[in-house]
DNA sequence: CGGCCGATCCACT
DNA sequence: GTGGATCGGCCGA
């Protein structure tokens, strides 16, 4: 399991980044499901015109976001689907990033059943909100640690580092998707993933 | 308290 | 390529 400090960390591209090739895992009504983070998206504290906590905004959602490293943030998007975050950085600095995509790994039986389907095709764990829905990621969990299991009952979610390294030229980078609203900072260069084969 | 809209996905054409 | 689903958060009155 990925220790505190590297949540605690300040440099949130670095992290985003660091995140890729790691596995995010959840034990849900008992079940272990989990998959190769592929994607991710880094945002940067009270300064990013695209997070929830710009400008220091602080409400009973964004509160999540200020706690220490290593907490889970989980909102609903569109009424519909839940998007699973990580805090990082110390606690009062509200930086996150956004888990955009999974490669499946264990548990492919019951996210077939999560989602309904036979078989899970290559995209199947590509975008955020399948991301929750294959992982039964639900918004209720937000505020989860995902160091600590005594903040987070039956530890239902985590992430481990099984030694993949990913090469800095297998990283694709660019702007993050769906934040037109955020002006300049729309075009910062904060999204990453692994380049599909 | 009302209204607008979002870090999206899928079915359907 | 397009539009509907669906509802909590946030803001302004």
């Amino acid at each position: 399991m990925l220790p505190r400090s590297f949540y605690l960390r300040s440099d949130v591209i670095r992290i985003a980044r660091d995140l890729l090739g790691k596995y995010l895992a959840t034990r849900v009504d008992g079940r272990l499901s989990s998959g190769m983070i592929c994607e991710t998206e880094a945002y940067a504290g009270i300064t990013d015109r695209a997070s929830h906590a710009f400008g220091g905004l602080r409400s009973a959602r964004t509160e999540i976001m200020y706690r220490l490293g290593g907490t889970a943030y989980v909102y609903l998007c569109y009424g519909v689907h839940s998007l699973f975050n990580v805090v990082t950085n110390l606690e009062g600095i509200p930086d996150a990033i956004l888990i955009r995509g999974i490669i499946p790994a264990e548990g492919v039986a019951e996210m077939c059943k999560r989602t309904g389907k036979t078989t899970l095709d290559a995209n199947a764990g590509i975008g955020p909100g399948k991301v929750a829905k294959l992982l039964g990621i639900h918004y209720s969990l937000s505020g989860l640690d995902l160091v600590d299991s005594v903040k987070n009952p039956s530890q239902a979610i985590w992430i481990e580092d099984r030694g993949i390294v990913i090469k800095p030229s297998a990283i694709l980078t660019g702007p993050r998707v769906g934040v037109e609203y955020a002006g300049p900072d729309s075009l910062l260069p904060y999204r990453f993933r692994i380049q599909p084969e």
